[in-house]
Order: structure tokens, then C-alpha cells, then sequence
DNA sequence: TTTAAAATGCAACAATGTTGCAAATAATTT
DNA sequence: AAATTATTTGCAACATTGTTGCATTTTAAA
């Protein structure tokens, strides 16, 4: 949804649409470059400032894995300048590469004694659906 | 121990056994800012090449927390040329920004029908035993 | 429609990471 | 222990990635 930029609270411009558009369009998580590709009208800087907007107003959050490169996807949840508030893994196939959001039943818990836990971040690494036929 | 250099079968060199030395004597992950201000003799160069070669012979490990800024620490486990192999999580407290190594009793297992889970990355971030008090 | 606020894009810079190559050092062989 | 081979180091140069100030343009509000 474009009016997610106007819930949000941000102005809305073509260029934000557009990076929008192409976030939604994509299933699974994708990294810069992909979003420059897609783009007509490509401009790093705004793209840059794009993204940390984005990242700071909820819409989209960063998966890194193993300090590869960066990749982006839509937020699902209710994610907000607060935080982001997600219960999901985050899967990355070794075969063909793709980087996506999964749903798991039952979302672990961790229990450390005198810490406080107040975020989980989980990513498994391994063969997607496809790629493991 | 600098004899872990000769166990992993790479030269040992003056470079190499200061940083490891440098990584032993922390306890927890370091970025590589706080690794140049340790040495002595510093080259970017040198150290970016160092950095790679641990990795790779699994010396040490990499941990990018939200696409910040990586830092790394020495395994303790088996890890080598072939893979880590890792059953701890990596913590990090948003109070004092340390982040490091948890073993934990029951490491969580995740099912995910028709998928193939060879690796599971978890990262928790919350509050270290002295930022809870 | 006018005004105020915010976003864009250029130029310039800063930080991070890489590569080829010659010199220096470490490991191996004799 | 000395000579040979293999590896590492560090310089120069470059490539990539990300940031900031500022004038112009565009969006949102009055």
C-alpha cells in the first residue's frame, strides 16, 4: 500500500513510491543494488536517505548476515519509530541465494539468567524449499 | 594459545600472533577500530588480510548485529577451513554496547517443513548482567 | 494560492575494503 | 646452518560504500 507512506507520516514523493513499489514487489529480501536496478530514476544519495528513513519509520528492516551485504524487506508487523517488533526468522538459502522472512509456529525463547532479553534475532541458514527437491 | 597459528597451519608471524594475542585478551566481540588501537605496529592493509585468513581457518568469528558494524572473536569450538560450528548465541546490551558470546543449556531448534537447517544464527539484545542491576 | 516544511541532487568528502607488485620474512629443503 | 621456496607484508592506487552542506525543487499546510 502507497498510503502506508501517509500513515507513516512521511511526505510523499515519487521517488519513495517508487522504492516502495519495488519492495513490494519482491517476495523475499533484496539489497541495494536490486533496488537500483528497478529504479528509473536511480540516485544513491536519495536512495541512501530513503532507506534510513524507511528503516527508522518501520517500513522496512535490514537483514545482514554474517556481515554479507545488507538486504531490505517490507516489515509485517506493526514496526514504528519505536522499534521493530518482529516474530519471525529470517532464512537465507546457500544454493540460490535468496534471503527471506519466515513465519515459525513457535518462536523460540531464550532464558539468561540476570540479563534481560528484549529482542531475538534468528536467522537459519540453509536450503530453501526449491533448492532442497 | 599462538600455537593455535600452528595447528591451523599458517605462518606465524610477529602481525598475526599480536592480533591473536590482542583477540585472547579480550572476552568479548571487538570491532577492528578497537583492534588498531591495540597494536603496535598497525597496517590497514595487513589487518584487513589478517582478519580474512582467520575467518576463513576459523580462528575467529563474525558478528554483524543489524547491519552495524561487525566485530569478531576468537571460537572456541571446532571451527575450520570447512565451516563454524557454533552453539552459543551472541549478545549485545544496548546500555553498554558489549557484545559477546552466550553459551546457553538447550539451544533452540527450529522445523521448517521441506527446508534444509544446516546453521542457526542467534543474536539476543537486551541487558548485560551489569547494565540489569 | 501563498507560505512553510521537507525532500532532492550535486559536489565534495569520509570511511571501508581490495588488488598488483616488489621487498621482506617465514618455512622448507639440502 | 645456509640456500631455496613459499608466504606475508606494505606501499600505491583504486573501488565501493556511505555521509554532509547547501541551493533548488517539490510536497504539505495554511
Amino acid at each position: 500500500m502507497i498510503n502506508l507512506l501517509k500513515n507513516k507520516k512521511i511526505s510523499k514523493t515519487p521517488f519513495r513510491k517508487e522504492v516502495l513499489a519495488i519492495f513490494n514487489k519482491y517476495n523475499n529480501a533484496i539489497p541495494l543494488s536490486v533496488v537500483e536496478k528497478e529504479l528509473k530514476a536511480f540516485n544513491r544519495i536519495t536512495l541512501y536517505r530513503t532507506i534510513k528513513v524507511f528503516l527508522e519509520k518501520g517500513i522496512i528492516h535490514e537483514i545482514t548476515i554474517n556481515g554479507e551485504v545488507s538486504n531490505y524487506a517490507i516489515c509485517k508487523e506493526e514496526c514504528d519509530t519505536l522499534g521493530h517488533h518482529h516474530q519471525h526468522i529470517h532464512f537465507k538459502c546457500t544454493s540460490c541465494g535468496i534471503i527471506f522472512c519466515v513465519e515459525v509456529d513457535k518462536f523460540p525463547t531464550i532464558i539468561l539468567p540476570k540479563y534481560k532479553i528484549n529482542q531475538l534475532e534468528i536467522q537459519a541458514i540453509g536450503l530453501c524449499q526449491n533448492c532442497n527437491l
